[in-house]
DNA sequence: TACTCGAACTAGAGCGCGCTAGTAGAGCGC
DNA sequence: GCGCTCTACTAGCGCGCTCTAGTTCGAGTA
């Protein structure tokens, strides 16, 4: 910078003025100065910068590496931190490095807010989190913790998806839960109280489960087993996420059970892959982009307007009816 | 920093070693300050830190979000990181936002080399980039650009993966190639080299198009869409990738082509997606782990050793049999 | 006793910027 | 002429840390 300056026979301070688009120079001054720096090759240290400005700036991004619904969310954070003025620093949680990990290493990079996709960290640990620092939970409801949040209305996408299968004829109505998943004692307990609305309580079953595709072929291996076993297949699955319905479709797939005329599958999410099958996953969709877009300005709204209280913003997901759900199979009928 | 050296009773720069965990200071004192700044809840600034030693000790990564492989290399890079002592930032590059934008936020925020993941950029943007900072490519090879290279050897893993098919009896074997994708061209030639040696070359047959499900869909329904119109499907496909192979078996055990009874497939990675069918995916697997780990160790040993020639680490691929190819149908025969 | 030496610790400069408080000088009205 | 304002620019401190070149002190050695 110092380089720039003299060789474009400035101060230090006018160099900075303009590499910072603030008013204070003149045109051509401007124009001298960038000049200069192409030449030189010179480009602003940024951590320079963060430490001089004593803001970064910079939003943290922890997610779970392999969740395909999370890159789709990262794919709605980074327009809108960029149109906000923020730039979005990654870090995954994987197999062998803890969401507390990831955490601390956006921190230490001096992230002003970390959004936190589907953590899945004690509520003692987020809330303390929360204290430190701007902190927004995406799909995981923390009312203890000192965070902001973003959810979809669980009870909502869940009802539509009953009501939407109810309507086909289908009463034998299972629910593969997500486990401790983001999201998943929500929508088992809506399930419960769907098929309890629906005169359905006898029928209700959930088997527990998780966000994978491994717990949807498992899911589905069971329930082949079971069938061989003398028990009838359910007329319809509600799979706790995507990903999990898509385990349970290539299982039951792949037994020759055909979907939806043997049996209808319902996702949750609308992650990308919901298109990949040729007929379509029906799902119930959660917008990433719009949830994205809110963890975004939640974070940039506490930074810049000082001590907000935490907020919650709960956005309506929408029923996406495609292939997999159909009419309930003739020979099944009432149980 | 001075807060807890004064609450500690020393000096900030016996906190500083201490942090550093550097020796020179003595075991009690260490714990004390430790515990003070426990209590404070201090930890070192990043920014700070990088400014002070002009080394940020930090590795960029590049990578494309929707690509299972790249996940499944990340997961393979933190810990090699870790071990080496430097830290990770990851950046996406998505539909929407460059590859040249993901590395720009990564070299901003100080990243002494940055590990691009299947890089689709320019050679010449790679080349200036490799000019200007450590680069190391992994997946795709670029020999005219000034960056280390990481790959598997296509040829080997397309070879195995043909003989493999030859000798079940196949001979009406397609290819499904991922376009611009990393390895694809290397694949594709070595597809042709392999029927060429097993006197198959009038068999051969590449169909266009990516690594994506997407693809696989489409070409399944176009292989559908041939045979329903006379033309005899192939009796064996090797995919560009896994995600390429998943949605080709979707379409096809969709449409009732039972896999690996009237068609055998075989992917290409090994990802976390193959062992999503009950069966198991047949696939070339590519070591994404040791591939992180070659990745890592020629960004820092470049950095470190400082200028070495860029170098090429060039990694057997190994065909996994699974439950997707199976000897040649009856009825199909030779063509 | 006089010294050397190493372990434990400290003072203070400097990393590359941003920012506040300032100056120089041109233009204006009275 | 004077004071005033406005634009264009500058000096220099400080952000929170690392690192070099010390100092202090107690134990060991001749």
């Amino acid at each position: 910078m110092a380089d720039v300056a003299e060789k474009a026979g400035v101060s230090r301070a006018l160099v900075s003025i303009i590499f910072r688009n603030q008013a204070g120079a003149s045109r051509e001054t401007r124009e001298r100065v960038l000049r200069v720096a192409d030449e030189i090759g010179y480009r602003p240290d940024s951590a320079a910068r963060l430490l001089a400005r004593g803001r970064s700036r910079t939003l943290g991004v922890m997610f779970t590496v392999h969740q395909t619904f999370h890159t789709d969310l990262i794919t709605g954070i980074y327009p809108e931190a960029e149109r906000l003025g923020y730039d979005v620093l990654l870090s995954g949680a994987t197999h062998g490095r803890s969401e507390a990990k990831a955490v601390e290493a956006l921190l230490s990079h001096r992230c002003e807010a970390v959004i936190l996709l589907g953590p899945d960290a004690a509520p003692a640990y987020l809330d303390e989190l929360g204290q430190r620092t701007v902190a927004v939970s995406v799909s995981r409801r923390v009312p203890q913790a000192r965070v902001d949040f973003v959810h979809s209305a669980e009870a909502k996408g869940v009802r539509q998806a009953m009501d939407h299968l109810v309507e086909l004829g289908h009463r034998r109505i299972v629910h593969i839960d997500g486990g401790r998943g983001p999201g998943s004692a929500e929508r088992r307990r809506a399930y419960r109280a769907a098929m309890r609305r629906h005169g359905l309580e006898d029928e209700a079953r959930v088997i527990p489960g998780h966000h994978t595709e491994e717990s949807g072929i498992e899911t589905g291996c069971l329930l082949l087993a079971e069938r061989d076993a003398g028990r009838p297949l359910p007329t319809a699955v509600l799979a706790g996420n995507d990903r999990c319905a898509m385990g349970l479709l290539m299982a039951l797939t792949r037994a020759g059970v055909e979907v939806p005329r043997d049996l209808s599958v319902v996702g949750y999410d609308d992650s990308h892959l919901s298109h990949l099958m040729p007929i379509g996953l029906t799902t119930v969709r959660q917008d990433a982009v719009l949830m994205a877009e809110h963890a975004v300005r939640f974070a940039v709204e506490r930074l810049e307007n000082g001590e907000l209280q935490p907020r919650e913003a709960v956005l309506d997901p929408k029923l996406v009816v495609r292939g997999t759900s159909g009419p309930v199979p003739k020979a099944a009928g009432p149980a």
